[in-house]
DNA sequence: ACTATCTAGTGCGAAACCGCACCAAATGCA
DNA sequence: TGCATTTGGTGCGGTTTCGCACTAGATAGT
């Protein structure tokens, strides 16, 4: 190797790179494990409806994922086709809605994380998750960054 | 169970939380400033022509990239009817082709880069190259690791 | 050589994703 | 109050993604 020249160019390229096939494989090998009918995302929502809470608007959702309001949707749309969740009106507001997650979603969700387990397990056991939780942190500070330069429309200009 | 320690499984999900998040956004913003009628997909395949070499076939591509093939050959089709790219016969194996950047396709590649730029500088400005280089290994690894657990259908039978 | 098996690529159909345009409800303003 | 503007959500259409099945060409075994 005759050249090792510290280019950001070439830093941030390959970061992007690494991070869009890591998601990509993850994805792949998650939704194997997933029932035929649900993709990752529904299992993300999901997962997501029972961390952080349910009883949000569908747009709050969007948000939280980054994603285009139709998109989310879409994947709503399918999770209360299946039973997962249930969309209620917003009494306060006639435009929006409410999200809940149902009994059979929250099982649901419980047997996804199972049927997951064995992965994860087996993942920890060549990669030592404490490494991961090295570079966690980093990893969080430049997404609020990139979610920043997302709702600042300014890329460049003085 | 009022107790959640080190739980590796959080890790590991998190991690997976924040690196699809990553390559969403990442996607996004990028998609932002390529021409319309080109995705990030059909950039990324270009860049990766002209990186590590033209000439390689469709299967090769679609194997580093960690898709399906019928996905690298929807890709492909596109870039090649945009005139980007140029698919030949494998004149040693009759099933195969070769695939090859037009002149075209490295000037588009060239004034995407272009376009790009800004974003990248704004990004290296808020935060530093240094600290990503500093996880690339990391990620890089847990790819590999992936990769393997991928081709090998041995998930841990329960 | 001859057949069985394997492999590269594609057609097709279904699902996911997402921009655009739209509606209805809420808010702002006068 | 009345009207313009903003906001939450959806219908629609186009593109991307990908599993399944198939064809044509290559390889292996006998």
């Amino acid at each position: 190797m005759p050249d090792d020249p510290p280019a950001p160019d070439d830093i941030f390229s390959a970061f992007f790179l690494e991070v869009g096939i890591l998601a990509q494989l993850s994805r792949a090998l998650f939704s194997l494990r997933l029932p035929p009918g649900i993709s990752v995302s529904q299992f993300t929502v999901l997962n997501h409806l029972v961390r952080v809470g349910d009883g949000g608007t569908p747009l709050q959702l969007a948000r939280a994922f980054q994603v285009p309001k139709t998109s989310m949707t879409h994947s709503l749309t399918v999770l209360e086709r299946h039973g997962l969740i249930r969309l209620a009106p917003n009494p306060l507001d006639g435009r929006s809605k409410f999200t809940f997650i149902t009994a059979e979603g929250r099982a649901f969700l419980q047997a996804s994380r199972a049927a997951l387990a064995p992965d994860i397990r087996a993942m920890g056991d060549l990669f030592p998750a404490s490494r991961l939780a090295g570079v966690l942190p980093t990893l969080t500070e430049l997404r609020r960054i990139l979610d920043a330069m997302r709702d600042d429309p300014s890329p460049d200009q003085t």
